[in-house]
DNA sequence: AAGTAAATTGCAACCGGTTGCAAAAAGACG
DNA sequence: CGTCTTTTTGCAACCGGTTGCAATTTACTT
């Protein structure tokens, strides 16, 4: 069934490397050899197996994406942008789930016998040494979605998830509550770290607005409900900046199951601006989180290290910015 | 970087047969050269090279996943238990985003170039050709949430649409409603078109109760909320069959704008109940798809059929139950 | 301990390509 | 037309493994 390069080089009457080199940019064939080489192959439906050529060049074009998000919803998009990305560069995304390993050592194993020219780890809640495994082997590889550091070991594009919480627990401040929250995601997230981080360094400045914390157990919908449906007991916050979007829907769900007013009683600021937060039924003001910028840059960072593989690790956060819709009082 | 096997070989002092063998499944080794060559690969931290061996072999383990569902959440959930299923048994995803692409000529030469064992067809919208195209090269396919032929070319895994449709049709007229009404996807697309067909069926059955039909652009809340809004415009019906639950959640905001209530006003019913569709503030009614069994079934066919390559074509369909949810009045 | 059967091992060819090198062909020039 | 360049071509070795086969070792029998 399958054609090798040999018969197409008998067919057109021509070596081997004839053959080959027709297939290769930027190799040395005549004009005629040419002709003959891709008559012969079109009539005999051959092309070139990409695995073999691998073996001698040393690019797979397969790029390996890793996630262990496969609930959220963003991911979907995430996913979206990733494998266009990647086929618009002519690269092959090789899917790693994670579920909920949080070791490396196998997808580093599996990956590297598939010698992938590359690895995006697609991830907010994974540590920097996940990451940094690949690069161990001497894989390039880049940590979207990840956090900063100041003197990084691969490369990491993102957002400032601490600027992120300053920035929402302004806007909280500026709807003159008296009592505001941060309900994080996991607590062992590094996002969920990062942004309760800049939300306190904030309100630190302002000790006559109670401030509070609390975790969901993920970035789920059932958590964000169970979580807030907890605080509705005793007595809520004015105003809360979920640590993300899915968890932001399901807070608001157990909000208004308890009968209070979005965004009179409680107000509610999410982050990510997944495509489901403008649905006019969620309407949710949130932090936009520029994903379609962020994979860009990490396909860009990818494909430039595989060329330049001494390239330095490098940080590029994306600047967020809330988008105003009804889950929040409006400014003054 | 990258350790060789003949780099083991010449370490633990035998040949690079024995190397081989030793990380080959049932191949003939004894206890003592093993255990030299063991020693030798983790010393030199050696992992065998899938694509060298493939040449040999025949066998990448490379499944190719093609989809062009990249907006439907639901599909967040079929690529977690595609890529987990697929990692169960050792298998790799090769992710293919077609987009709005509808040709089979591309995926099917970039994964023939790749040497796939076999490919996933995930799609509820793509004709049946598509997946034929992997099947006249001789690549093992199975269409996942594929139409229904009597005499099928290709393995076909999904529900019985036509019978979805019966179904829907059958609980509306339940209600009791005066005015029932098909609400599909994409008109073009198979599994819309056999629904409809389906629900049809039943409702000729009923001259007494007006029955309409409509279709939105695509399986998205924007077209579900769109046509909706343009039904509501001139007299809609008291129930509605939406093709998808994403397309449901769209209209259900429609019509809760109109300042209608759901169910008495209006009811709706979709299909596929997707994590979403259980969500306290969205609680919908639904007809549920058995994802994770179609899945698994698609999985077992095409490692069925990578064994077995004359396999016959077949197709496996499975039954889908209605879920009562908040958004169609209850049977009497 | 010799003889035979079974298990293990290495050799060498092969999987489907690529590529450095030298030979051959084509083109440029006087 | 002969000479010198430049381009094109094929040979053969190689990429990192696997595997049939024959030779060697080991294990059993008696």
């Amino acid at each position: 069934m399958t054609v090798t390069l040999k018969e197409v080089a008998i067919r057109a009457g021509v070596s081997r490397s004839a053959v080959s080199r027709t297939f290769t940019e930027g190799a040395s064939v005549s004009a005629k050899t040419r002709a003959k080489v891709e008559k012969a192959a079109v009539e005999l439906g051959y092309s070139p197996n990409a695995l073999a050529s691998s073996l001698t060049t040393g690019r797979t074009k397969l790029i390996g994406l890793v996630s262990n998000n496969f609930h959220n919803p963003l991911f979907l998009e995430v996913f979206d942008l990733f494998t266009r990305g990647l086929q618009e560069r002519g690269l092959r995304p090789l899917l790693v789930n994670l579920s909920a390993e949080t070791d490396p050592a196998n997808s580093v194993r599996m990956l590297r016998q598939y010698s992938v020219d590359g690895v995006i780890v697609a991830s907010s809640t994974l540590p920097p040494s996940f990451a940094e495994a690949f690069r161990d082997v001497g894989i390039p590889v880049v940590h979207s979605f990840g956090r900063y550091t100041s003197s990084p070991q691969v490369h990491v594009v993102g957002i400032d998830n601490i600027a992120c919480g300053r920035m929402a627990a302004q806007r909280l401040i500026a709807t003159g509550s008296q009592r505001v929250a941060f309900l994080g995601g996991p607590e062992k997230a590094t996002s969920t770290q990062d942004r309760e981080r800049g939300f306190l360094e904030v309100m630190a400045s302002r000790p006559d607005i109670a401030t509070t914390v609390s975790y969901a157990s993920a970035y789920s919908f059932d958590a964000g409900r169970v979580e807030m449906a907890r605080l509705l007991q005793s007595t809520p916050a004015q105003a809360y900046f979920c640590g993300d979007d899915v968890l932001s829907i399901g807070a608001l769900s157990a909000i208004r199951d308890a009968g209070l007013q979005v965004p009179e009683d409680i107000g509610v600021i999410g982050l990510n601006d997944m495509a489901m937060a403008r649905w006019e039924n969620i309407n949710l003001t949130t932090i936009r989180q520029p994903i379609a910028e962020i994979i860009g840059a990490s396909v860009d960072l990818v494909v430039g290290t595989i060329d330049q593989p001494e390239r330095h690790p490098e940080t590029r956060l994306f600047p967020c910015r809330i988008i105003e819709r009804g889950t929040l009082r409006p400014l003054a």
